[in-house]
Formats: structure tokens, sequence, C-alpha cells
DNA sequence: GTCTATACGCAGATAGAC
DNA sequence: GTCTATCTGCGTATAGAC
């Protein structure tokens, strides 16, 4: 725990050059990790994914504990900080809307597993999510989440008063939004069982909600 | 596998008796299997938490591997078996939705980690789930999963017809309200960490979410 | 920095007494 | 049916050569 000593690099020379043993260890982890979770990941996995020995991951990481945690951290900054992005600051609400699905789909799509892995560590270890996700700074998810409530809650008045729209609380249009994109990906796997899906059929039916989700919450929030 | 032996039972005389041993490690392993995972879950744990010795859980159910599919067989029926029962067969849309809301809250605010266990477990073993619901007679999900589909795409054909909703495919409004009601549920730790809330806090945002869920749901779905 | 060999502990599973 | 004692194997972690 004290221990966190720092080696040296071999020099950042090459930016563009193939990624060191630490970064492919890295990438690794964070494939089976995602795909297993912390308890079911096995470190001769890892190794063998990254090309290298299992005893490698000791020398970089010191303990799967350690390399769990770094990964679980990174891949809640990933997602989290995706959405303060997607929320520009003079956007109207239709814009958020749309942006937020079209952006949120099209980013997970490309890492399937993440939301999965993350509610599911979360749910496995609620006090080391909250631990964890308080060591990450700049980017605090909690801090992201309120301004992502105030910005949305902002527009919404805005709308209201403007006799626009209901009143409603923002924390449940952006839970409802939230959940409607994020879902088809967390339960990913109840979902491609029960409807019978193949990969193709998934990713068609992501399409599908890409156009039709902001439809169906726009008209949800009309007057 | 091949052995499957019938024990015989100390005569079910009493249906209102104390649980058996069997019934106790039952109820035990889904305690520890739904709040850990199966890769997570000890057996020690579920011996303890059942008031038996280790022993016993393979005496009952000879392996880990068995008794975590039972559990998981059990779980996955009781939340699928779940949908069909709130949808009476000459329901309007309104009420479907709103008798599907109220009752799946209510019902999953009593084992409030059953979605997320059957999430990551179809989540980090697609194919042992697919074969496990299989294997599940009767109240076959794959088959009551498309007798809903059919039954809100009914539903929604005579609104669209009668003009009083756009058209709309029942696979997405579905997996938008069950995406609205169950994410709270699956992302349960992400939503309570990121939120800051408490146990009192989340009940009461279940309590709004009964309420606020059919609104917004009604109104999306007008023409 | 990277490898092979190995120590060590934990958790699942079995034997066998009662 | 239920227990105690024990075996076994697997997975993490370390030692130490190169």
């Amino acid at each position: 725990m004290a221990n966190t000593k720092k080696r040296s690099r071999p020099a950042g020379a090459h930016p563009e050059a193939a990624p060191d043993t630490e970064s492919r260890i890295l990438a690794a982890a964070r494939e089976v990790f995602t795909r297993s979770g912390t308890a079911g990941a096995r470190m001769q996995d890892i190794a063998r994914e990254a090309g290298v020995n299992q005893a490698l991951l000791h020398y970089y990481f010191r303990s799967k504990q350690q390399l769990a945690d770094r990964v679980f951290r990174d891949a809640a900054t990933t997602l989290f900080s995706t959405i303060p992005r997607v929320l520009p600051q003079d956007a109207t609400l239709e814009q958020m809307v749309r942006g937020f699905v079209h952006t949120y789909i099209e980013t997970m799509r490309r890492t399937p597993f993440l939301p999965a892995y993350i509610a599911g560590e979360a749910h496995q270890d609620p006090a080391r999510f909250v631990a964890i996700i308080a060591t990450v700074t700049g980017t605090d998810p909690q801090k992201g989440w309120q301004q992502v409530l105030r910005r949305f809650q902002a527009v919404i008045d805005a709308q209201v008063a403007a006799g626009a729209m209901r009143p409603m609380l923002a924390e449940h249009l952006v839970v409802n939004i939230v959940a409607m994109v994020a879902f088809p990906f967390v339960a990913r796997g109840v979902l491609i069982g029960v409807h019978g899906m193949d990969e193709a059929a998934y990713e068609r039916f992501l399409d599908e909600r890409r156009d039709e989700l902001p439809r169906f919450i726009l008209n949800a929030l009309r007057r």
C-alpha cells in the first residue's frame, strides 16, 4: 500500500511507437476484467492476452487487486466523463437529448462490455466503487453528475416557463434517458438471450434505437 | 452429471413447519449468489448463512456449479415470470403500462439485487444463460418474451389505427419500459454512489418513479 | 525488464465417523 | 442427515536466474 515505487520509463521518445509492456498489460487487463469481472478474471488470462509472463503483471502492478482497481478507475472515468462532453454549454433541450443519445450509443457500441462491467462491480462492492471514484480528481463523477443535473434542470425550467413542457425533476429525466440508452448494453446478455438475437441483429437494434429514442423522449416531454 | 439421485424426504407433512435444511441452504445460496455473483460467492459463506456445515452443501447439491445453476435458474424464472403476470388479457395500453410499472417496481424492491445479479451472470456467460433458461419448462422466458411483444404490438396497432398514437415497434417500447423500470435496480450501486444517496433516499426515489414513469411513458406515446 | 520455477494459501470437494 | 478432518487443485504471489 505504502509502496508506490516509480520505475524509470524508456523515455517517452516515440509517442507513436508500439505500446510498451505496461500499456499492453493494461489493455489486456481491461479486456479480461470487463469481460469476466474482477472476481472471475484470471491473471494467467491477462498475461496470455498481453503476450507476457504472469510474473510481469506483478512486477508492474504488484497485485491483482491493484491492477483491478486501476482498470476499474479508468473505466469509470471513461464512462462518466462522456456525459458532460456531449452537453455543450448553450444547447437547447432537444439538442441535448439528441446529442446525448447519439454520442452515448456510438461511444458504447465500441466498448459494449463497459457499462455492464461498471454496473457489476458497483453492485458487488458499492463501497469500493464510491472509494475509487472519489480518487478520480478533475472529472469527479459525483460532481459531474450534479453538474449534468443542474444543466438539465435549468433547460427544463425554461421550457416549462415557456409553456412548452410539463414540470419534471431532472433526476428522473436523466435517469430515464441514461436507462434507455444504457440498458441494452448493461443487460446485453439478457437481451440477446431472451430476444434470440445474434450480433448483427443486436447492432441493427442499436441503430433503430439511436433514431427512435430521441423521438420517444422528446415526445414524452411535450406539454 | 448423470447422478441425480433422489433422497427420501422427511415427508412433507407440515407445510407450515420450519423450512428444512435443503430449503435453508437454497435461501442462503440465493442471498450470497445474488450479492456476490457466482464467481465471487464462497461456499463457506453460504454454509454459515444457512447455519450448516459446508459438507452439507455438497451432500444436497453436489457442487458449487450445480448450486449456482439452480439459484440462477430459479432467479431467472422469478424475474421473467413476473412480466406476463402483470398483463391481463383484455387490458388497454394505459392499463398495461401502469400495471407493468407498478408491479415491477414493487416486486423488485423486495429483492433489489435480483436484476443486477441476472444481468451480471448473463453478461459473464451468455451461453450459460441461454442454456439455463432453455431448461425452464412451462414459463420459458423466450416464449414469454415473444408473447409480451405480441400483446403490446396488438394494442399499439389498435391505438395507431384509432389515431391515438404514432406507429412504434413493440420491441422498443417494451425495452424502454423495462429499461426505465429496471435500470435503478441493475445500476443500483452506480446510482447510489454517483447520486450520493442513502437507503432511504433510494426508496423515495423509487416511490417517485412509480408515479412519474407511467406519466412519462404514456405521454411519449401520444400522437 | 523479462523469464522459469516454485512457494503458499484458499476454496471446493471427499472420506468417513456418528 | 450432519458433522469433523482432510485432500486436492487452482490461482496469486514471490524468488531468483538471465
